[in-house]
DNA sequence: CTTGCAACTTGGAATCATTCCAACTCATTA
DNA sequence: TAATGAGTTGGAATGATTCCAAGTTGCAAG
């Protein structure tokens, strides 16, 4: 059910661990390829679980861990939706995200460059971005259940 | 220091809550008081603490209820950001959240018409927005330390 | 290839915001 | 005046996340 990382996935893996100093373990890149196998911004508890399949005996704390790491060397994003369990999502493009209320499913929404420019104009020139979250809420309506 | 409500937001307060079925009780001319009396978005920690010089003996679960049922009257929107404690903000105008990393305080980002046009096209054409959020995160280089 | 050690992992306890609950209050209606 | 139902309250329960101390391991240097 979960490949290995392919060649590209997991040099980006070391590069970034490599990067910030860090090592490469066993859990970290179970988790990594967790996380890549299947985009649906899953919670730690579902990336926990999905590991375990692989790696049984491995540890919560551990993916939390695992999961910060990647945040805090750029290789994944969080997803925070209302008071929700944090999503991870491994897409680094610029992206918005609209969650479906009907279903709880997270959609990466493609977000042009244009309309970020436009969104950093529309701030006070002594506020310095580092990050901008855009997220949609609402349904989709049926047909097309993307 | 909590002035009382003036006339206009004692009637909105009252129009809101009649409009959805639900009483007006102490607690809630407290709390949506001490919501207009600082506009710099409290968590509800900081309301009820604000509140209790007015209403000692007030309830922390009441701070909550009130705010959940001002949420829920469309008097007050809520804010989050990453997984901190929600913050409640009464301004209804369409705005954004930028949100200082060095202070922790969060400003409102008048967002112009024309962006929220633009953002609501770039979704598919079967996907509903009910709401947009937009938030920034970043530091305000001193000078004026808004 | 060994060694040393900082970095990592682990299970369980602790934290903290939020929700839940059952008892109580209070205004209103019958 | 009694019944009704929404609202309030304090404390217990929940659930995600963080913390911690002990054990393990990746890997750089010898």
């Amino acid at each position: 059910m979960i490949q290995n990382l392919n060649k590209h996935d997991r040099d980006s893996l070391h590069e970034a661990l490599a990067k910030s100093g860090q090592k490469i373990t066993p859990q970290r890149e179970i988790v990594y390829t967790v996380l890549l196998a299947q985009r649906d911004h899953p919670t730690v508890d579902e990336v926990y679980n999905r590991a375990l399949e692989t790696m049984p005996g491995l540890s919560l704390a551990t993916v939390y861990n695992c999961l910060e790491t990647f945040v805090g060397c750029g290789l994944v994003r969080q997803v925070n939706h209302e008071r929700e369990s944090t999503r991870y999502c491994p897409n680094l493009a610029p992206h918005a995200h609209f969650r479906d209320e009907s279903t709880g499913r997270v959609h990466d929404i493609e977000l042009p460059k244009e309309i970020l420019d436009q969104l950093t104009k529309i701030l006070p020139a002594n506020f310095e971005t580092e990050t901008i979250e855009i997220s949609f809420q609402g349904r989709t309506k049926s047909s097309t259940q993307n």
